[in-house]
DNA sequence: CTACGGCTTGACGCCGACGTCAAGGCAAGA
DNA sequence: TCTTGCCTTGACGTCGGCGTCAAGCCGTAG
């Protein structure tokens, strides 16, 4: 199998691969003219790649996974190392998560808290010397 | 006030505020020398960007809310296209939150499984010939 | 013969928000 | 006078994961 078909058999690109190789993720045998050539069990390397990828693992973190399946494992995840990765990741998740959900909180409360100004200045606009309510400016 | 001031007491630096002139958001009139020079308003522009952006907004995302400022409304978020990308922004984060749960949650199943993988295996090892589980192979 | 498709290496492009270095100007203090 | 410090513009570096283009080789179908 070459370069373009293992490519397409895993949903990417020749491209991809080529790059995977130049990281020493996923090397490959040549043929007599220097094409590269993959075997079955590549693909399985490849699809171990994909998935953790689409996880939002970052390329290195895929590299355990993909040396336990080439030593043999039946799992990219039969490692120790693999499943320190996964433990490493679910950190980072859950720091990420909580983060975003702060932010998200405090963007919520900015824009109820504009949206309420807005709403108090058109009330006011509607009704001139009308109740101008928690301004200590007002009076 | 000149350029390494306000950076200062922005707490960001002279670099960064020559990027967002070079982006037209924070333009600085300049002295007899050529140097920027800045106003304390513009210390209030400042600190909305860095706002936004500790919140994760990408520069573009603050620009409404500093050309608000900078038309003499009291905050940056008084004018309608400010509450528009607090809204979008909202959007983004749920979206990212929910795809970053699911991943968490995927991930979680992942690392519980193998894990039962391995125990399985080394109860395995501990009582050779012992009650090999649901595996097919086995017998 | 020629076109075409697939392969090769090499190298630059991209994106965002700056960091960092180079080379030089200008003013005040020792 | 010399140094120090702050300022200027210009331009390249960073990071990740490739995309894209250039130039060229190889085999095959028409």
């Amino acid at each position: 199998m070459r370069i373009g078909e293992l490519a397409a058999r895993a949903g990417t690109t020749a491209r991809a691969l080529r790059y995977y190789e130049s990281r020493g993720l996923l090397p490959a045998r040549r043929d007599e003219h220097g094409h590269r050539t993959y075997e079955e069990r590549d693909l399985r390397l490849l699809r171990q790649i994909r998935t953790l990828q689409d996880f939002g693992f970052d390329l290195e973190e895929t590299r355990p996974f993909v040396e336990c399946l080439r030593a043999g494992h039946p799992e990219g995840d039969s490692c120790p190392a693999s499943l320190v990765v996964y433990r490493r990741k679910l950190d980072e998740l859950d720091a990420l998560i909580g983060e975003l959900a702060a932010v998200r909180a405090k963007v919520g409360e900015q824009l109820a808290r504009a949206e309420a100004a807005r709403d108090g200045l058109a009330a006011e606009a509607l009704v001139p010397g009308g109740p101008e309510p928690v301004c200590e400016l007002g009076g």
